[in-house]
DNA sequence: ATGGTTGACTTTCAA
């Protein structure tokens, strides 16, 4: 089972790039974040189509995450527990069967910036709300994939200059310590173990401003964490890094893992 | 050098 996270910015500006790239990657689950679209108002027929099940948690103008599948998607549970006043459409679960039957977690962390502020409070907030939730997740013994654009770049070797970045809310001592927090639930990052002793990267990110993909001036933000039920059937990794040259591209490009499930 | 780009949606915010 090949499983996908894109953060397409954008659904509407994406169609013909996701589209391609849906047609070349031969994934069987893929989740979408920043879809930026109502849930009415997302393309489904044009998915559907090409024969996805589709699954989304839209809002208007800003953040909105998805979940395409080949596969029948069950269980669906659309919002992250903790705080139903919260209004952000960032978080999305299904199971998905193959083999073996998979959950799927896919998010969309909050940005956090500018720092200090309600952003980035409300970006430690729903980590801890997230973090609760993936001990809920470990807990039920069942192979787990929770992955998306994480917000995050978990070391100085994920940033091509981490010296920009040390006063951003994606790379605070904070914000990287509650993602430690998760991971050392039990977590592994599937993208990571592929070269654990890797001296920078691999990338997922390149901002539009300032040339930052001719100068290969990215960051790894966007994360692929494993249940240990899930890591035993770790097969493959990868990030479509050419994604980031196509017509028309996302500022992200996509991570992937094949699980022999 | 305090810039620059893109998307959604209006004139400005979010990233």
């Amino acid at each position: 089972m090949k499983i996908a996270s894109f953060n397409i910015n954008g659904i509407k500006a994406r169609i013909a790039a996701l589209t391609d790239w849906l047609n070349a990657a031969g994934a069987d689950v893929v989740v979408l974040q920043e879809i930026k679209s109502l849930d009415e108002a997302f393309p489904r027929a044009h998915f559907e189509d090409l024969g996805w099940n589709i699954e989304t948690h839209g809002q208007k103008g800003f953040n909105g995450v998805a979940i395409l599948s080949k596969l029948p998607l069950e269980d669906v549970m659309c919002g992250l527990p903790g705080d139903d006043g919260d209004e952000q459409a960032r978080y999305i679960e299904a199971t998905v069967t193959g083999e073996k039957a998979v959950r799927i977690a896919g998010l969309y962390l909050p940005n956090g910036n500018p720092v200090p502020g309600p952003k980035y409070d409300y970006k430690l907030a729903w980590m801890e709300r997230l973090r609760i939730r993936a001990a809920e997740l470990l807990a039920s013994e069942m192979p787990v994939v929770m992955l998306g654009d994480y917000n995050i770049i978990p070391e100085p070797r994920d940033a091509a200059n981490p010296g920009k970045w040390v006063d951003d809310a994606l790379f605070l001592p904070q914000s990287r310590a509650m993602l430690r927090a998760i991971q050392w639930q039990g977590w592994t990052d599937a993208i990571r173990i592929r070269d654990p002793w890797s001296a920078r990267g691999p990338f997922t990110f390149w901002d539009f401003q300032g040339g930052a993909w001719n100068k290969d001036d990215g960051i790894r933000i966007d994360h692929l964490l494993l249940s240990p039920q899930a890591a035993d059937l770790l097969a493959e990794t990868g990030v479509d890094r050419e994604a980031r040259a196509a017509e028309k591209p996302s500022d992200h490009v996509p991570v992937w893992l094949r699980l022999a499930a």
